[in-house]
Formats: structure tokens, sequence, C-alpha cells
DNA sequence: TCTGGGGTCCTAGGACCC
DNA sequence: TCTGGGGTCCTAGGACCC
């Protein structure tokens, strides 16, 4: 039995989330081959490990495995965020019956923070993974390390050898670190992408191990800290901070492709608006104010006009930004022009809570009203109550033609058993 | 013909000031 | 008419993550 130094950090992730959480009530699929495509249908996202062997990848267009999965009989879902969302939450409640540290990282991994631990970790690792399964039957694999650098690396390894290590690797201890990193490509190391590992590459460092044994002070000139605080990872010292609460947003985007091209001016100020109307929702769950607002569109032929427009001061007030949305389109709005997409950002955010406004300018704080609309929308459904100007036609709504129930958030779609 | 969305952090470069 | 350099702030763009 060991008995552990120092903290050590544990990441959790579900094997292929989207593909497992589709699979939760369709039990019927627990075998069966499963795809899950992005927003608007458009690539792969997530899919099991037999339509990986075929060769579908992430990023892969529909159009390019349409004739693939049905030769293979394989089910394809829309994306269903509110399920996995939801899904998420509970995963992330399982894992804090195990330890009181836990920081959601996505929507299908979460960091865990173990401090004088008495016992056998990778027991309690273990137990945690079979519980995970047994409450919620979200396969996951367990990765320890003593930095969040090497518990990816850890993970990593538990994922690809889930047999033999029944999903769950230690890196703690020295003896089997070398050779992990020996044999881990330098593009697999997180926090490098492949713009940095083709640079690598041409300095010779082509394993983790190389990388690991750099000097430090060199790369972080030729490259940046981040790199500097990689290598230290690698070696056992950590510089990544375990956040527990995860910090307000900085900024807060929405955006969607159509689900077909549209050039009126009166879709344009719809699909705006809608995005704003999120915005501005998830602005208030986080109670914030926002001093900006932006937003873009994406022509057919390649253009992204965008516009920038700064309030008089800082509000989470839907209607003002709608407001600065129909200013803002009269001067990028060109008729003669297709688009594709567009999508709105909140910027320059502070916590609503404290914020002294003007006092001159009190009629434009109206946060009685943005209570009501929201409470009534929670009780009743997205847009129950909403401004005109997001209209009714969505002309722009994006495709999602085998989206799976809302198992878990609309009561008409909960599961019955007869 | 058809290829997603939502974030973070870092750096370089320009504007401005003293 | 010539002439310096350092600091700060902001923005755009790049790179990364899932």
């Amino acid at each position: 039995m060991a008995t552990n130094q120092g903290p050590v950090y544990a990441l959790c992730d579900v094997n292929s989330f989207y593909v497992a959480c589709e699979r939760l009530f369709r039990p019927d699929l627990r075998d069966k081959p499963v795809v899950v495509l992005s927003n608007n249908d458009g690539c792969a996202i997530a899919m099991c490990s037999f339509s990986k062997s075929l060769g579908i990848k992430i990023g892969t267009p529909y159009f390019e495995i349409k004739s693939l999965l049905k030769r293979h009989n394989i089910e394809w879902f829309s994306s269903n965020y509110g399920l996995y969302g939801d899904i998420s939450q509970r995963f992330n409640w399982v894992l804090q019956q195990f330890t009181d540290k836990v920081s959601p990282y996505s929507v299908d991994e979460s960091f865990l923070l173990f401090e004088g631990f008495n016992g056998d970790l990778d027991e309690h690792c273990l137990k945690l993974k079979n519980t995970v399964w047994e409450w919620l039957s979200l396969p996951i694999c367990v990765g320890l390390g003593p930095t969040k650098t090497l518990a990816k690396v850890a993970n990593h390894y538990a994922k690809k050898h889930k047999q033999s290590t029944h999903g769950v690797v230690n890196l703690c201890s020295t003896r089997n670190r070398q050779w992990a990193l020996e044999n881990l490509a330098v593009e697999n190391i997180w926090g490098v992408g492949r713009r940095l590992s083709r640079k690598l590459k041409l300095q010779g460092i082509f394993t983790a191990w190389d990388l690991h044994n750099c000097d430090y002070k060199t790369l972080q000139r030729m490259f940046s800290v981040n790199m500097e605080r990689t290598i230290l990872e690698l070696r056992g010292q950590p510089c990544l901070s375990f956040n527990e609460q995860p910090k307000p947003k900085q900024s807060i985007l929405n955006s969607r492709s159509f689900g077909t091209a549209i050039s009126s001016r009166s879709d344009l100020k719809e699909a705006l608006s809608y995005h704003a109307t999120r915005c501005c929702e998830k602005l208030r769950k986080q109670s914030s104010l926002a001093n900006s607002i932006q937003f873009f569109l994406h022509t057919r032929d390649g253009n992204h006009p965008q516009v920038t427009l700064s309030l008089t001061e800082p509000s989470d007030d839907t209607s003002l930004f709608l407001q600065a949305i129909e200013l803002g389109l009269k001067r990028v709005y060109d008729s003669s022009q297709t688009y594709k997409k567009a999508g709105v950002m909140l910027l320059g955010l502070e916590p609503s809570k404290g914020y002294q406004s003007d006092i001159f300018d009190q009629t434009r704080q109206r946060p009685e009203l943005m209570e009501s609309l929201d409470s009534i929308n929670a009780k009743f459904g997205q847009d129950a109550i909403k401004f005109g100007s997001l209209g009714f036609d969505k002309r722009w709504a994006m495709r999602a033609n085998a989206r799976s129930p809302h198992y878990t958030s609309r009561w008409g779609d909960i599961v019955s058993v007869s």
C-alpha cells in the first residue's frame, strides 16, 4: 500500500461522451455502432470504437460518411447539448462522492485533487470508475499524476490500454514515467497542437521525453511561457493551478451556421437577435454585466464583416443589446451578399453585484423585467416570452434531422416504462 | 453541393504619454 | 532643424483546448 507524498491530480474522462449519453436512454444501442454529428449535422464529432475503426474521425463531413453509415447500419444522431450538459452535471456529482476537490474542465472531463490521501489511491480510483458505470452507465478512464499535464498523459495510456490497465493509470512514481514519455509523440501532449509540434520537430524534438529533457528557458524564448510550463509539468513540477470554482467567463459567445444561406436583412436581424438573447441569458446566469457587444457575419464568398458597439454603461438588459444590433446591422448589411453564419459576442464583463449605476440614467436598468422574463422562460420553455425582433420564421434555423429526445429536460420527452 | 461552436491565454504592434 | 526611450493600454490575430 502506497502513501502518496504531495498532491496528486486525477483526470477522469468519459469515453466517447456524446455516444455514451445517447446510449444511456437507449439500451438497445449498447452494442450497436453510434455516431454523433455537430451542429447543423455538418460533421462527425463523436463516435464509438467500431465507427473509428472504419476510418470515421472527428471532423469528417457527414456527406463523406453518409453511405458508410447506411452500409454498416450505424445509428447517427444530431447533437443534443441540453442532454449532454445535464448528464455532465450528474457525472460531476458522482465524482464529488470520492473527493471534495473537483474541477470540471470540459463537458466530459474533470480534474480531481487528492492531498494527503491515506490509502491506496489506485484502488480508490478504480472504485470511482466502477461507481460511475454502475450509477450512470458512463464508461470512464482515470489518469493520475503529480501535475495536471502528467495526469493527462496517464489518462492517455488508460484509454489506450483499457483492458490491461482496467482504465486507471498512475504516473506518480518516476519508475514508469520515462517509458510513458518516451512513447508519447510530442503532438499528443496537452497544450502542444499541430502547429507547435511541427516547429518542435524541426528542432529535433519528437517525443514527450525529448521535450522533458529540453532547456525550458531556451524553449520559453523560442515559443512562449506556456511551453516552459509544459516542460516543468512533464518533470512533475505543478505550474497549472487547480480551479475549484469556475471563474466567471470574460466573454460570452453565441453563433451558428445557418441551415440554409440567407440574404434578407430581416432574417439576419432575427438570427442576430436570437444569438444576443441567448448571450444575455448566459450573462445574467453568471450575474455579470457587459459593456459592449460585437457581432459578425460570414458571407458565402468568405468575408467576415464585424461590428463592435459600446453601451453608455454596462448592462444585462436584452433590449439594449437588441437596439445595438439594429444600429450595427445598418452599417454592414449588404443586400447583394449571401450569408452563411452569424454570431454575437458580449465583451467587457464585470460582476453585476455591487455595480453602481449612473443615478441620472436609472431608467435603462430594468432588473425586475429581466428577472421575470428569465423565470417565465425557465418554467414554460425557451422563448415562451421574447422580444419581437426575434421573429417567428427562423428561416435560418440549423439542421438537426436526428436529434434524440430531451430525456432529462422536457416533460413530454421523459421515458415511460410500460 | 454539403466541413461546429465556445472558450482561454499569449504576443506583437500601434497609439499615446511623459 | 535636429533628436530618445520607456511605459501603458488596447486590439487583432494566433495558438491551443474540448
